[in-house]
DNA sequence: GATGAATGAGATTTCATTCAT
DNA sequence: CATGAATGAAATCTCATTCAT
């Protein structure tokens, strides 16, 4: 008989292999790994999970679906474009930064496989980025980020910036001030994402940023305040 | 008797590990794949590399080496920090986008390894990375970057944001256009690092940007306030 | 469905390497001819024993393990230090000639390791030989045993002796007399050891050395003086 | 053109295993070892070698010839059997302490073929030993040595003793004070061995058995000294 | 559901030996 | 005589997975 605090053995089987996955990575881990940890004996995992494979995609998932629940609600909260950027970005370092596993497993581990497009954790990932992705979208047709930039390559700079940082922070023997970081990486990637950023790409660039902030309240303005006459000028379609 | 136009064995081995490495991954390739590849048998590979590590080793050294000199000539050319660090994301890119090979390897593979820290690749990649610390430091110094944002953060944007987009590139079935990818990239980069988009932006940013500045919010303002009423609403509640 | 009669596979694959360690010799011997001799593949070895040398540690444990067992219940069953000497070292003959496998395994294999004198067969090996030192080191203390030989000197002439009479009946294609045998090497050890021997035998020893100088003497004698009579006493003829 | 003062290769090529079969052991030395200890590759080691075993065979020739060369002169001129066997006792014990190849080789790879007896090596053991066995038989028919011993237990007991003492000396991370030891165990051997020792090996040695000895001695003082001539010569010479 | 044993394939690595040059 | 490369066999050990009980 089991005791009652006790989880379910699917439940104590995902977690050892998470752990393990995150601490000596997906081919250092042994299926005889995960089931002494469990306390049973390699062949009753395979009553609960069919691979290791799939195992993987499992604890992937687990770590997936709550980050992506909780940031969609997360992100429903608050109004702007902008503002749903940051708050993706923080939770994204927040939750990088905590959990090594997640970092880890997401970065180097879960990408080796051929068929990673295809996979799960891909199609996971992908969900997860939407979030993003439409965010940054509504932030294009509101104008306050860039049109030039394609929703795409914005993902990839938040969050390779992201992975980086974190990774950075694992491996290089310090710890990371997760508030500090998200703050500047936060100033950095919105900044140069907004819309104001674009005209100044190529010219004196030296102006950019206190042309950034001048726009910036000129934004609100032109928000808030009713437009004396109709406002026909499309902003930030340059180049 | 071997062919007058054959490579040498060692590099024969080196570039065999280089493409199944890259194809497969460094995991999943054994000795064997590689010896197989090469035409001879496995313990033949052995009097040219002493470990399946080392060999792992040698390959990103290959790629390592070539780019650091280039690009250290290539920034040698150029003046400005702000166009050392352009020049070293364009290469970059180029670099991970034509050979899925470095790519794979620096982002999935290398970094597997709990010494990671002290390993010859990691060695490797702090001096390639420096030169862009560097870069960016010097650009800290003459003005042109924010001195808000650890030239280590900067890094880690750059790069994670490069790795990224190289990744999506690679695994998105699609093709990247390197150019447009390159412009954007830099462009929402260097705008998100330039000293001009410091909140705390140092005094010595120059006058004439201010006057700038003050004109084009002068314009808008013109543009969107109603005429002649006194506007009370404080400025920079931006997020 | 294993045979009722059969043993549980863990003795099966110590009694198999006992056998072919003995046969052929550690090196010689391969985790597959082992994992052939059960009649089970190589990797199911693994399940019992962790690597091959603990394989042999194993081995050689389960010989010294009963027998040190034995000769110390043995030895407590008789009182004069020179009876247990005597006992220890016809068990030890004994169990040298009738068991290849212990003779050469000990003498040859087990001590071809660097770290030797660390290992749990040194251990055992140690704990063994105790058994002797102590009983030694008793019959110094009563007078019966030389003072002047450390227990440690006695132990390897005793040891070695017995290791190179085994050896000789093994590899001398001839059938050691244990008995004959026994008798023979107690004698010289005995009389070797026993404190009348020594040349500066304490107290009433001092006796036996006297005989000693007496019957050097008269050696000498008979050597150089022409005997007065024709001698056609073969001396030591005895027994 | 070869150094004038460098060694022909075939020298070379035996310093080396017998300097690499000493430190590692046969098994763990590999030709390559050799071979990179010269100065040579591998293959150039085989036009003077023709395999690995012969090569073993060598150098313990080597080692043996000069010894049985060098012990034969020695013995040669001694006159008594005792003094030629404390010779060879003498000399062995030095050899294998001081080299430690010598011990190791002898003891522990040279014996681990099945076909030792047929060897080489074991030829020569047999004939370096024979010097010892020849003049303990000798001593036999002297009545110095004991004839209830037969002369390959006495082999056995002398040259296993040595064995024993050296290897100690040699794994016991304790230095070997040869000369002390060469004492006793020459005490131990030759006392146990001789001739008077036998009659007093079963008896109880205490007093009684003293008073046998003397008896003996009396009578062979009877048989050997002119009859009313006083002995004046001083006792205790014996060695 | 769990156990314990086994499988079979494969991984890395080592090495004595050979041979064309 | 030497080189350098190669061979091919073998050795130790690992592991995902299966299956009778």
């Amino acid at each position: 008989m089991r005791d009652a605090h006790a989880q379910p053995r699917k439940v104590q089987i995902l977690e050892a292999a998470r752990t393990l996955f995150a601490e000596d990575g997906y081919d250092a881990t042994s299926m005889a790994d995960i089931a002494r940890r469990v306390g049973v004996v390699e062949g009753a995992v395979y009553r609960h999970v069919p691979s290791k494979r799939d195992l993987l995609h499992q604890v992937i998932a687990s770590f997936y679906e709550p980050l992506i629940d909780s940031a969609t609600d997360a992100i429903a909260s608050v109004d702007s474009p902008r503002e749903k950027v940051a708050v993706l970005i923080r939770r994204q370092l927040q939750a990088f930064t905590e959990d090594r596993l997640l970092c880890r497993l997401l970065i180097s581990e879960a990408r080796s496989f051929d068929d990673y497009y295809d996979s799960e954790p891909a199609a996971l990932s992908r969900r997860y980025t939407a979030l993003f992705m439409d965010a940054f979208a509504d932030g294009v047709r509101t104008g306050e980020f860039r049109s030039d930039i394609p929703a795409t390559v914005a993902r990839d700079i938040v969050y390779g910036s992201i992975e980086h940082l974190a990774w950075s922070s694992l491996t290089g023997h310090a710890t990371l001030d997760v508030d500090a970081t998200t703050d500047q990486l936060l100033s950095v990637i919105t900044i140069g994402l907004s819309s104001t950023a674009s005209p100044a790409a190529d010219g004196d660039v030296s102006l950019g940023g206190l042309v950034d902030r001048l726009e910036a309240v000129t934004e609100r303005l032109e928000a808030t305040a009713p437009p004396h006459e109709s406002t026909t000028r499309t902003p930030n379609e340059a180049r």
